[in-house]
DNA sequence: GTACAAACGGACGATCTCGTCCGTTTCGCA
DNA sequence: TGCGAAACGGACGAGATCGTCCGTTTGTAC
């Protein structure tokens, strides 16, 4: 509140060298972790962006805050692929959205998958605030496509973390086939049609949404695109 | 052919120690996969087994042999699997066995899924006959089952394959919840059922059964069971 | 019991990764 | 231009894993 010595007059409080070095590593980050995996050694990220390990360290102190940040794009889409699929007249075409958008996002970012599954189940999720919400969303979504009679009423929400589960699990094993990840998915939504019911289903997951990629500071709040 | 110097009257040609100590390494690797995953050090198995490294080194040289070697049982059974599945005179529910049993294997021997995926699309795989039968058999058994009209049409052999990895993918993000395990093999059992074709699918992968974990001398010529 | 070869096991050097420390450089402001 | 703080980056020690080497033990045959 009272005068620092050395302001900096850009807007998020970094020098220029240190946002550059930052962007420099997250692109790194992406590359190297489509390449080798979330495992792959800090000291070839930092080597690919060009800066010094200790420079990585300091803009990312744990691994985990490197791949959060590195797929922070691509969470934040998750976020509002649910609420536009909220958003849709059609709720059983915005449940549908809701699941080949996660899962095209997972076939095309190659690392997100890993990312995915590594923070899935996660307990380590930054705001609980955050996932309440996207829980009662989903929840708000499964009733309504439900009660349109499009989604089968025995559909739990756990179920879709079942079905982003075992895609992202799919497409690690076979980061090349995307073939067999649209193939998963078509399968899993005729599934989840209510004409497709056939007999009972086994007891649903326990499974919540902890842990549902979403950016950290909700999805609308703040996005830095236009003023 | 010839005397050799020393002559072992045991039946496999290993000192009774030597066998002895390969089954305890296997039975420690089982467990010690279980807990840590496939990737543990191979000292730990070592010390599980109250064995030194060199003597781990010595039976299975490298962790790849070690894997298959500790599934060998599994993979044994999958090759079973499919055997009775074609078996079966309702092909549909040979099917629906095969899979089944094939996922109950996931989902009760932790370590097996990591294995099964790192095994499966691995070109290293022992015989090319015992997969060409497998790739034959499966063939036969998806034929019969849509010609009796309960397989929908238009299902591929390889989607056996994304079923199997997708739910191996799924146990491993979630090695404990079986309920998120059954959940997904109904729902994609109920897919893949005639009735359930809903339009059309997209096109199939072009993964083959490349690597589908089968016994490497096929599964049935040679069970040291009874005789 | 004895001899020989097979099998054992611990120690060891090599390699890799992590994360920090600290001297040097660069930026922002006056 | 000059100053102070922020940021940088390479080097480095700690810790872990790998796979081999070699002296010792143990099993088998005679």
């Amino acid at each position: 509140m009272v005068g620092n010595s050395s302001r900096i007059t850009e807007r998020d409080g970094l020098r220029a060298d240190a946002r550059r070095n930052r962007e420099r590593i997250l692109v790194a980050a992406r590359a190297v972790f489509a390449e080798h995996g979330i495992d792959a050694p800090m000291a070839t990220v930092a080597r690919r962006a060009g800066v010094g390990v200790a420079t990585l360290y300091r803009h990312f102190p744990t691994r985990d805050a490197l791949v959060r940040a590195t797929f922070a794009e691509q969470t934040e889409i998750c976020g509002r692929a649910l609420t536009d699929a909220l958003a849709d007249p059609d709720p059983w075409r915005g449940f549908r959205r809701l699941l080949e958008t996660v899962c095209e996002l997972q076939r095309q970012e190659r690392g997100f998958p890993a990312a995915f599954v590594a923070v899935f189940p996660d307990s380590a999720v930054d705001h609980a605030r955050v996932r309440e919400r996207a829980e009662r969303d989903l929840m708000t979504l499964v009733r309504r496509a439900q009660a349109a009679g499009a989604l089968r009423a025995d559909f739990q929400p756990s179920d879709l973390a079942v079905a982003l589960l075992s895609h992202c699990g799919l497409v690690n094993a076979l980061p090349h086939d995307r073939a067999a990840s649209r193939r998963l998915v078509a399968y899993l939504l005729q599934s989840f049609r209510a004409d497709a019911a056939h007999g009972a289903l086994p007891e649903p997951s326990t499974l919540s949404l902890r842990g549902f990629p979403l950016p950290a500071d909700g999805s609308r709040e703040q996005r830095p695109s236009g003023a």
